[in-house]
DNA sequence: AATGAAAGTGAAGCACT
DNA sequence: AGTGCTTCACTTTCATT
């Protein structure tokens, strides 16, 4: 299952029932079997193998949160102070539900976000009154995304 | 189901079925409907609303692909030429399997998009190759990311 | 690794409230 | 909107190859 250096190896079959699997997560696995050619019993096994490989980390149903309002995304590079320490600073991020994603960047910044705000007020008070309000945040830099045109997973 | 603002008016138990599926897909809705406490075919019910409603955008596995030896994610601000409009750069980058995400962005760069390389290699290769090859793209600025700290949906 | 069969469980539709 | 019921399909396991 693994080689080497410690990563999977996966063949065809698997690539099919990940592909399946990836665009819908509740689709069958008795359908997939029947598309594939294969039993249903032998992509049980396939998935169990792998799950414990880790390659598999779960499903998620996905939500379209303009539906919900959200329709203002932007990302925000944050710069911090040097007392204050990166792992500190992703514990008050983690609190803020409306950042998605946080990433520790190189380059200008330390802390690059992804955050999902109703509008442009919204992303106004998120900014003043919770992410400036953090210990050792000196000063941020938004970019709003007009449009996001892609997203996706890794193609496998 | 909608409001007056064309926006979809979702109530707790709603909620509770969503929170359960964006967790894990394929979750028995039997299963989520012994939690909550009413009957499958309600779940069921409310579940084709929802999808109706377009709050339900589809369901995914999650891949991890550090697995596959995919380790180095970046950031990427482009330029574009005054000439080059944004949707065919788009589609340039569409066809590059290591774009994960593209977002047309106010600010500095035209266009920030997210890749996913298996090392700094790749991902020089993908700059030089790929990406500064389209026409029109004038400069980037690359952001590695060390470490992604956050990743979610929206809370409901 | 893959198969077919068996037992248990879930999905989906419907009539009724 | 929700329930209970029914039918059919799917999941999961296991012995076998």
């Amino acid at each position: 299952m693994k080689n080497s250096n410690n990563l999977i190896k996966i063949d065809g079959i698997d690539k099919k029932i990940l592909r399946f699997l990836m665009e819908d997560a509740r689709k069958p696995i008795l359908e997939i079997a029947r598309n594939i050619g294969i039993s249903g019993a032998a992509i049980h096994q396939r998935l169990r193998k792998l799950e414990a490989s880790g390659l598999i980390s779960g499903s998620k149903f996905v939500i379209n949160p303009k539906v919900l309002g959200y329709t203002t995304m932007a990302y925000i590079g944050i710069f911090l102070d040097k007392a204050m320490s990166n792992p500190r600073a992703v514990k008050e991020l983690e609190k803020i539900p409306e950042v998605l994603e946080c990433h520790y960047t190189t380059g200008n910044w330390s802390i690059l976000i992804k955050v999902l705000c109703k509008d442009n007020e919204h992303l106004m008070q998120v900014l003043n009154k919770k992410i400036q309000q953090i210990e050792g945040v000196s000063r941020t830099e938004t970019f709003i995304s007009l449009d996001q045109q892609i997203d996706r997973q890794i193609t496998i």
